[in-house]
DNA sequence: GCTACAACCTCTAGCGGTTAGAGGTTCAAG
DNA sequence: CTTGAACCTCTAACCGCTAGAGGTTGTAGC
């Protein structure tokens, strides 16, 4: 029933000093441990640190992964703080994609570059000057 | 005609210490010097450093600009290589942008709550069913 | 029970890519 | 020739990990 880190690991594809880590950090709550201080799992950290891995995936940053986490088990809270956050957040992914879709617009008219030589090359033109960016970053 | 790392700066929108720390990893060749040990640069390295700032706000890793950097400083030779790299990073971009549009979904989702009562926030719910046993920390 | 050994433990130190500060020196305008 | 903004080096911090050293524990097979 319970797990040990390295199944625990196997199971999220979490690197094992990176559990520890977010045990020292206080994103995942401390281990029960064995007699000889191994640390044991529950089917449930699990999926903690599924969602974790997921939400570091799409970039977001640990503090805000820890809003999120205590989001889901303070039922106490107002439902206003919750909304409030989770717009924060929702706001946040929205800004993100146009800008990853702003990239990637970029990137494709990039490597529209036929493999001719260097000197003809779009990809070096438009990183030497960005003048010639389709969007302006930032 | 010869400019200060200040100047530099100014001109390319990259901070001082990282100027610094680009010459020290060698993305940037070391500058002269005058008599006083400061830093003079040439036009040439605003163009240098452009590129390089660019590169990074499109989100290309040091590794790949420095590849970057010795195909723009060879003309003569076929821009595969630079395609592949480009190529690489778009597939990136492309992929979190499908993740981030999913999870956008399931934030907007939750952001439906219309501040009811605890019991039956969606929230809470939405919360829930993505990751149960989501234990608070301490 | 006992042994072998994979898997665990803590601790320190490093990575990339910066940024901030302390404490001292240089350059150029007035 | 003085002033002070801008420069210098050096160290250390930041985030989010990751690797290694050196020692201990858990369990499977005998």
């Amino acid at each position: 029933m319970s797990l040990t880190i390295g199944e625990l690991s196997r199971q999220t594809a979490v690197k094992i000093p990176t559990i520890r880590y977010y045990e020292q950090i206080g994103l995942l709550a401390e281990a029960i441990r064995t007699e000889g201080q191994q640390r044991r799992y529950a089917p449930g950290d699990v999926r903690r640190l599924n969602f974790i891995r997921h939400a570091r995936e799409l970039g977001f940053e640990i503090e805000a992964i820890r809003q999120l986490l205590s989001l889901a088990n303070h039922p106490d809270r107002s439902c206003g703080d919750a909304h409030a956050i989770t717009k924060a957040h929702l706001d946040e992914v929205k800004d993100k994609i146009a800008r990853l879709m702003a990239l990637r617009d970029e990137l494709e008219s990039m490597v529209a570059c036929d493999n001719g030589q260097v000197a003809e090359c779009r990809i070096i033109e438009v990183l030497a000057d960005h003048g010639q960016c389709l969007h302006e970053t930032h």
